[in-house]
DNA sequence: TGTACATCAGTGAACGCGCGTTCACTGATGTAC
DNA sequence: TGTACATCAGTGAACGCGCGTTCACTGATGTAC
């Protein structure tokens, strides 16, 4: 089965128009914040009528949780990669997750406005839930793996990690990593703070034994 | 010198016109979060007429930028009342101190979005960027006393203990405190969930030592 | 290979709406004498 | 105490604007025969 011809060419009419949509979004988001993103512009930078976007999607809500379905997708598999299922050891994969935050808010502001500052009702969009919580699972497969390093009966419980580290990086991306007018200055680099301040955490829960401290 | 007669009856024509105004945004920020607001229906909630509210505020983002200010000033006084120059010890303030941020995001989630989600550029509002360095001051100078519980030498950087805090702070508040649709659920309460975390923290700088652990 | 038909993506005009802001005005209040 | 005047908070109508969404339509493409 073939949706297009294998030179890559679009298909009839517009042809990506979808796609052409969520980029035309992702730029406005990332210029005027989720609030600034209409759906008539949208359908502008695409070149196309105001009308079009109707055809694929059900209204501006619709089009918004998608982008933010997306931005989760990549921000999973992001994450996944820098888990890389705790290679070389669970300590600098941890630290690497932590980067990949921040990574992931930095250079894709837009898609992590829509994810986090598009204030979506949770309640109408289901997949866009679990698409957050894949997100929050590498997280949370990571702390669980970090916690087993610790002798039994000393682990400390991987879910409060995880949301600990959720709420540190999430807290350092949107104060000092975002990329609109309101961020705050620091007098050091965000992926800087947040690696310190996981070592720190990890030094408190007795996860640190062993680990020479920088 | 009298602005106003003893009884508290209003001034002539309006009144309070301009606190009225404050008031009405502040449900309107609530409600519908910082982009959800307009200058003509805190107007209308005055009942007042559309122009009415240009006698007291250049435009939209002066009135934003005016809650948001005010915001900053309360959460000032709350923060330092909690703190209480580190009484009846720096631990203990430090902790109430964590839950007069959390007690603050939750009970006063207007302000709170003025301040922190209206991405108002910071550069046009410098009074503004001023208000929320004297918020951060109460965190810092409570970081400071605790950090000088830690032997000379062995003392961390309260600058960065900080930061790390707010952080977390800020992560927890908005992610899971928050009043709107976005509001992630949680397996413990905000306040819990910050308690536990500062506490990690300070035992990973190694300042707990002759702390009794819960 | 050619033709008739079905599909449906995109058009463009229109709708009702509410916004931010301006402006000449009005009228209640304060004040100088 | 009374009067004339100055002030300025609030009026209400208007402006230009852009939005989300609908709808009858058109025309490019795919497909059945």
């Amino acid at each position: 089965m073939r949706w297009s011809r294998d030179d890559g060419r679009r298909g009839y009419h517009h042809g990506n128009l979808r796609e052409a949509l969520i980029r035309g979004a992702l730029e406005l988001i990332a210029d005027k914040g989720p609030a600034g993103f209409t759906v008539a512009e949208a359908a502008r930078s695409a070149g196309v009528s105001p009308g079009a976007p109707y055809r694929h999607f059900r209204d501006r809500d619709d089009l918004m949780a998608d982008v933010a379905g997306r931005g989760f997708e990549r921000f999973t598999a992001d994450l996944e990669r820098a888990w890389n299922e705790g290679r070389p050891d669970p300590l600098r994969a941890f630290e690497n997750l932590g980067r990949a935050y921040l990574a992931f808010a930095r250079n894709e502001p837009a898609y992590y406005a829509a994810m986090f500052e598009a204030a979506l009702p949770l309640k109408n969009h289901p997949e866009l839930a679990q698409a957050g919580e894949r997100s929050f699972a590498v997280l949370r497969r990571a702390a669980e793996a970090l916690s087993a390093r610790a002798p039994e009966g000393k682990r400390p419980p991987a879910l409060m990690m995880a949301l600990h580290v959720w709420a540190l990086s999430h807290g350092i991306a949107s104060l000092f990593a975002r990329g609109d007018a309101g961020r705050r200055s620091l007098p050091m680099s965000a992926e800087e703070l947040l690696e310190a301040g996981v070592l720190v955490y990890l030094e408190g829960l007795g996860l640190m034994n062993g680990v020479e401290k920088p």
